[in-house]
DNA sequence: GTGAAAGCGCTAACAA
DNA sequence: TTGTTAGCGCTTTCAC
């Protein structure tokens, strides 16, 4: 294979017959340049196709304009949406975006983190869902978590999940459910979900009702899921409401149901969470509770700018939520 | 705020008592160490918390471990699963996957490919529906494309869209449809969207029907989608069977058809395209074409390696179909 | 208006 | 087994 000469700042500079510094203030339009030597500079640029070398930039700069977003997965509505709303924003501020689809596997998440300490990026948005990864309180560097508690010091984006599991629950008690079961994932310190757990205990214990929940983690297969589901239709025949903690689960227990001839929502009634548009187009009749994803992108990229930029005393924010009226509810 | 000062490689050596050489070989387990000094440069970087600085190492080595996967959104399941099956397997040979989302912008795109002749990453994944980027003509970088012509030494990655179409309008013809529709997007020069097309017309004029096509835009809102489709079912009233080009139209189809009192698959039945997990999980019902995903993104990052590493004839690969079979047909 | 020179943090010949 | 030195390609003070 030929191999080709890179072309570099200094071949342009002898070519147009001026020093490195002024093609390099050509290059960034900074400092005084006559109009002659401007051009001199672009002609020589142009025949020799030159490119910069943005690494040697970003060296002497110590900065990358890369941003890394650490997700369980990018396949899954909810976080593909928040993902292309991010990439959007940061894209028009200058910003590159990694992809870090940790699998909700620590050693992964890790992995990413790392890159932000080794300074190949400039900040971190994590929205995983491991916990313990200690790393996090350790560093001063920029993250922000959407949805998740990471650590004292790293302010938290999130959607007001107390509020979502009142106005699910309660959507289940006007629709005059006697029987209602809440699905979640395996709670953990870490995670905002438990406030939608609350939620719910608190508005069945409030109707003297007693809470059950089922437990689904969040990287299993759907047929994992739905033998979860399978049992929990027969250990509670007498279950009329569910209030699932995503829609994707909603989707899987309305299937399910089936299964145990019920229809919905004539005798069962389901509301699912997150309300992505994906998931709305190819389930319209879900009702359930819609996140503000576009709004927690703005938040949570407006917060790490700040932060990249200086700022100390960055505070976490919470979002309202709101309901989708649909059918299956 | 407080500076703090970076730590270097140089910091090390001098708390170690030894050259920034021997650090640098204890970093990257090379040449000959005596375990002794490999333990007090240990000691040193633990004292210091030492982190090394990616860029400098990428300006030395000319190289990043960075690919980017430039498509129109990671917010759609096709994408979504694509993109999260390549950063799968490019995280595990070492790279690093930047998000290139280029909503079917040509600045966006040709944005990526900037980075790609900035040397800021080392190769390209395209699977966006731009034409006529001359970049691409000029460059012998490495890149791949995924469903897309590009240009003449460009390997490309595909599923056999000609197969697919016939497949699909196979289906419908054996339901007995008489009167059998295709949807897709306005075909340009660069897309593989034409085989199926193709497909679709050689069948139809094979069974002496007429071929009717509505083309509907990647990048519109649902609503905008939906009013085609209304349109399609005001002008031929007499349809009974659609070949949509890809699922998520295929759900809109439906619902659309319930307007028109269509209920599917009785009077109208509908073959969707993609296949996506996600799709099938919200969209259980849907028959439709299903693309091989994982594999595609596995050949996509061979190739793509292949290329980085210098290799020259890289072989274009199109890749087997397959049925998925449920209730809408 | 323009240039010379130092240096961003790391690696790898080449010496010792 | 370890150290010296010269870059990787760019930016920026400081001098003219």
């Amino acid at each position: 294979m030929v191999e080709k000469k890179t072309i570099k700042l200094d071949d342009v500079a002898k070519l147009a017959g001026v020093s490195k510094t002024t093609v390099s203030r050509v290059l960034n339009n900074r400092g005084y340049l006559s109009d002659k030597t401007i051009k001199k500079v672009h002609d020589a640029m142009d025949e020799l196709n030159y490119r910069p070398n943005v690494i040697a930039r970003q060296l002497f700069k110590q900065k990358t304009n890369l941003v890394a977003l650490v997700f369980p997965t990018v396949d899954n509505p909810f976080f593909a949406e928040l993902e292309a709303e991010l990439e959007k924003r940061f894209d028009q501020l200058g910003y590159r975006v990694l992809m870090g689809n940790s699998q909700n596997n620590p050693a992964k998440e890790q992995d990413y983190l790392k890159l932000l300490l080794n300074h190949q990026v400039d900040g971190l948005i994590v929205g995983s869902h491991n916990q313990g990864i200690s790393e996090y309180q350790k560093t001063t560097r920029p993250i922000v978590s959407i949805e998740r508690f990471v650590g004292k010091q790293i302010p938290v984006v999130s959607s007001d999940n107390y509020q979502g599991g009142l106005l699910a629950v309660q959507r289940l008690l006007n629709d005059g459910c006697k029987h209602i079961i809440h699905t979640n994932y395996p709670i953990n310190l870490v995670s905002p979900n438990e406030l939608r757990q609350q939620a719910y205990e608190d508005l069945m214990n409030k109707h003297h009702r007693k809470p059950i929940t089922y437990s689904v983690s969040f990287d299993v297969s759907d047929e994992e899921k739905e033998r979860v589901f399978r049992k929990m239709f027969q250990e509670h025949p007498e279950v009329d409401g569910i209030f699932a903690d995503n829609d994707t689960n909603a989707s899987l227990i309305i299937r399910v149901g089936k299964e145990f001839n019920r229809h919905v929502p004539d005798d069962l009634k389901v509301v699912g969470y997150d309300g992505a548009n994906i998931t709305r187009t190819l389930s319209p009749e879900l009702t359930t509770i819609q996140q503000p994803i576009p709004e927690m992108a703005t938040k949570a990229v407006e917060l790490l700018l700040q932060l990249i930029n200086g700022k100390t005393d960055v505070k976490s924010v919470t979002l309202p939520v709101r309901m989708i009226n649909s059918t299956t509810a």
